[in-house]
DNA sequence: CGGTTGCCCTGGGGGC
DNA sequence: TGCCCCCAGGGCAACC
């Protein structure tokens, strides 16, 4: 279930062994995850040589040179392309070589750069995808062009925040995982972050303004920048872009909870779940308004 | 508009 | 010990 901090945490971890190196060559083992991949998906990637890594909400942007793979006197002008990685729920970035034991169930590509270095790419539900757009068509791109602001960045300040709820009648819980009000928020962290702000989850979003909207901006930023300080922490079974083992140092304050006492030792109440849009939510109804 | 449900998918856990 | 059901979640579509 990897959120913006566990996305965050591969992308600087694959980010070092790709950029500057050229993909050589890829493996496919499967036609679709969540979506069908791109036509000519292996050939249009290899050969190409990896500009930069970066995220954007919870997706991962490998953007790749333009130059085509010279083919004296067949060059063709093609711009940069973004290559788009979800990790869905269960995707997996792994940098290094499948250990001999290990049966790589669930692995679905493996790049290889000119580097040597193999990433692999498993994911036992497919709710990931791999998708590949010209990179002058990414911010028109639908699953891009409606993203709110970036959390961690600067463009994201209570009064931004304050204006994209405005007027809105749904849950603030459903509001903070529209990624359309804020960009990279799931289940957890949005939790999390309404905790550590003291707003109730059920609270009609459009009365989060002034002082509420500086609290829960504050604790939005808060709880991700921790989560990143710690490596990402919203997977159980999580393994780091490294292939290194997995941490299980998770300090939610009330996701996954239920019925233990609020961390917040004055207010002696017991986190709470209830169900909004088919999802869990957590929290304490003493604490949280 | 908002809300709910379902779909994609598999592994793990709880209940019986 | 086994089996079945449900649940987890991101993103999107369908529907009331």
């Amino acid at each position: 279930m990897p959120e913006l901090p566990e996305v965050e945490t591969v992308v600087r971890g694959i980010r070092p062994h790709l950029v500057g190196r050229r993909f050589v060559r890829l493996l496919q083992r499967r036609a679709n995850l969540r979506i069908p991949f791109p036509p000519r998906f292996c050939e249009r990637v290899e050969g190409r040589r990896i500009l930069s890594v970066d995220r954007r909400a919870k997706y991962i942007l490998v953007r790749l040179d333009g130059q085509a793979p010279s083919d004296a006197g067949t060059r063709t002008v093609m711009g940069d392309d973004i290559l788009i990685i979800h990790l869905g729920m269960t995707g997996r970035l792994v940098i290094g070589p499948r250990s001999p034991d290990d049966p790589g169930l669930h692995e679905h590509v493996e790049f290889t750069t000119d580097a040597g270095t193999t990433i692999r790419f498993s994911d036992p539900r497919r709710f990931g995808l791999m998708d590949l757009v010209a990179a002058h068509e990414l911010d028109a791109d639908p699953r891009f062009a409606g993203l709110g602001p970036e959390p961690l960045s600067d463009q994201f300040t209570p009064d931004v925040l304050a204006a994209a709820l405005a007027g809105r009648k749904i849950s603030i819980k459903a509001a903070l995982l529209d990624q359309r009000v804020v960009a990279g928020l799931g289940n957890i962290y949005a939790c999390e972050a309404l905790y550590a702000s003291g707003i109730s989850p059920r609270r009609c979003a459009g009365t989060v303004q002034g002082e509420r909207a500086v609290r829960l901006t504050a604790a939005i930023k808060d709880v991700l920048r921790r989560a990143i300080a710690a490596g990402g922490s919203s997977a159980r079974d999580y393994v780091q872009a490294s292939g290194e083992a997995g941490w299980f140092q998770h300090a939610w304050a009330v996701y996954d909870r239920e019925g233990r006492p609020c961390p917040h030792c004055d207010c002696r109440g017991f986190v709470k779940r209830i169900v909004q849009g088919g999802r869990s939510t957590f929290y304490c109804p003493k604490r949280q308004r």
